[in-house]
DNA sequence: TGGTCAGTTAAGGGTCTGGTTATGTAGCCT
DNA sequence: AGGCTACATAACCAGACCCTTAACTGACCA
């Protein structure tokens, strides 16, 4: 029984699915099949078992999981506490949905980075809604930024405000029922819980009419071709409607308010640099960055899916 | 970071010192040195430096030490909360002092086994009396038989009232001090805490007088044969007074008084087996087996020094 | 019936862990 | 200075961990 399994375990447990902890991890999908079957050997227990409704706990599983949370956490702690002692640079990890991610998350941890009196240490990653929530509740990450999280052990808080458009070629006019259009949006787009993910849901757009790209540069660029239409907040995607290569094109959804939030464990068990994180974020600096941000950092900058294990 | 470190630095930090760690362990001192290392390169930090009292911790260490011993702590607990679900025999890891060892131990075990309505698994070690409450306190027992234990985190139950004698040989009358007689006794009296230990430093027996054996049996036979004078429980050593092999000498501090506890974890955070254990040996059915026990099992049926490591 | 999706199992390899014995080294005592 | 004690380190080794890719199995669906 190692921290390494039972932080595989927990992640199944809460996400369901052994691919999306694999995912959340970093790491191949049979990695983590062999660390639950590590697990379950040395417990004699099945732990979970695949049902319809993904990965359910056992009886057994039940008991362990709210253990193997707090070891996990706490395994956490250790890291950070013996760090504070030293006085040395704190680390914050972050999950960044990749909407985010693409234009203003670097520029905001570098700000906070600089204007930090202690020396602060990044490692960001790229993370669904749904995982978010697990991963900061149980330690994986100190802080998320993305949609509103509801959850009782966490605290979200809101730090933006835009506005959601589509955009599309002024050279093609598209008319009919905006579900029939092809859509092209960047990963978060297959992301059900993301600002994307809900306002193609709301227009019933079918997965078979929305292509993926890597990023949301790619995907404005693939529509200002003239190949579809794309989703941005209005504001990033200012210069490239100021040139005319998109223009916004009006639905029956959009303009839509969107609120991007920060999202860390509430305040009792949360560090000392996320606290402080989160209290930049409501800062001026912090909106003014997230108001003109640099022109789209591809998010291959930040770490594959999550960062590194915490322990080795 | 591995449990295993963690508990290597908790037992050290707790102990003051690697060797009676690996002891407790029953592991060489250089596996604990290593683990120890490696945890300090981990987080690089000494987190416990040589000092004249014993490993002392440096603030990294302080910091660390109440997370690891949680950590230690939970591991237990998962081990127990997925063996409980499934119903399964219950663990239960005892350590004992060696006088009680020898005789009753093993009986009190069965009978309590016997007798408990699910089944439960044994693992008993010896350990010295200064060991008890670091192994119970951080879970890697859940209970120890020996002298009381004063510690806010555990629970010290009295269970049994003896008499400590001195015996020798009918054949060899001694006089004079009974500091300067050669004293033969098992390994409890290199402990300076144990109702042995605490004797012979109430006679101001020097060191150099005292010889070892491997138990009490042995020890007791060296006396008959009138080696030197030895210590025993007045009614565990009653075979051999009996028969005239061994008989009561008086000296200023004997026939001395002594009390044997249970420890175990407070109620709030003890095994449910544990402090099912604990009822039973309050019961007559467990005086009875301490009053007339069987005769010498050697402590070899114990496991070596403590215990096996309970992660894999 | 065949295809797809998700989880498991198999095989292989690099790294870490954790144990041993033997040897070094720092501090303390006589 | 010499010796003792106790911790640290070296060298070595078996086994566990943890990752990968590839192939297998079972459920579900058209």
């Amino acid at each position: 029984m190692t921290l390494g399994q039972l932080s595989a375990f927990v992640l199944v447990a809460r996400l369901g699915s052994v691919t999306a902890a694999a995912r959340a991890l970093g790491v191949s999908e049979p990695a983590v099949s062999q660390a639950l079957a590590a697990l379950r050997q040395h417990h004699d227990d099945r732990l979970l078992v695949r049902t319809r409704e993904g990965m359910t706990l056992t009886a057994g599983g039940r008991r362990l999981l709210p253990i193997a949370s707090q070891m996990v956490s706490l395994g956490a702690d250790a890291e950070a506490a013996v760090r504070e002692a030293k006085g040395v640079a704190e680390e914050l990890r972050v999950v960044v949905a990749s909407t985010i991610a693409e234009f203003v998350a670097n520029p905001l941890l570098e700000a906070f980075g600089g204007r930090s009196g202690s020396p602060v240490e990044f490692s960001a990653g790229l993370a669904k809604t749904a995982e978010m929530p697990v991963l900061v509740g149980n330690r994986l990450a100190d802080a998320a930024l993305g949609p509103r999280i509801d959850d009782a052990d966490l605290d979200s808080m809101p730090i933006f405000r835009g506005t959601l458009v589509a955009v599309g070629s002024p050279r093609r006019h598209r008319g009919g029922s905006p579900s029939a259009w092809p859509w092209l949006v960047d990963p978060s787009g297959t992301d059900e819980k993301s600002d994307a993910g809900v306002l193609l849901r709301k227009l019933a757009v079918p997965d078979e009419r929305v292509r993926v790209f890597a990023n949301q540069t790619a995907a404005w660029s693939a529509a200002a071709s003239g190949l579809g239409v794309s989703i941005a907040v209005e504001h990033l995607v200012a210069p490239q409607l100021r040139r005319r290569e998109l223009v916004v094109v009006p639905t029956r959804v959009t303009p839509m308010p969107v609120y991007w939030h920060v999202t860390t464990a509430t305040r009792d068990r949360c560090s000392v640099v996320a606290s402080s994180l989160r209290h930049f974020l409501g800062t001026p600096v912090a909106m003014q960055i997230m108001r003109s941000p640099g022109s789209g950092v591809p998010p291959s900058r930040f770490r594959p899916p999550v960062f590194v294990t915490i322990w080795s």
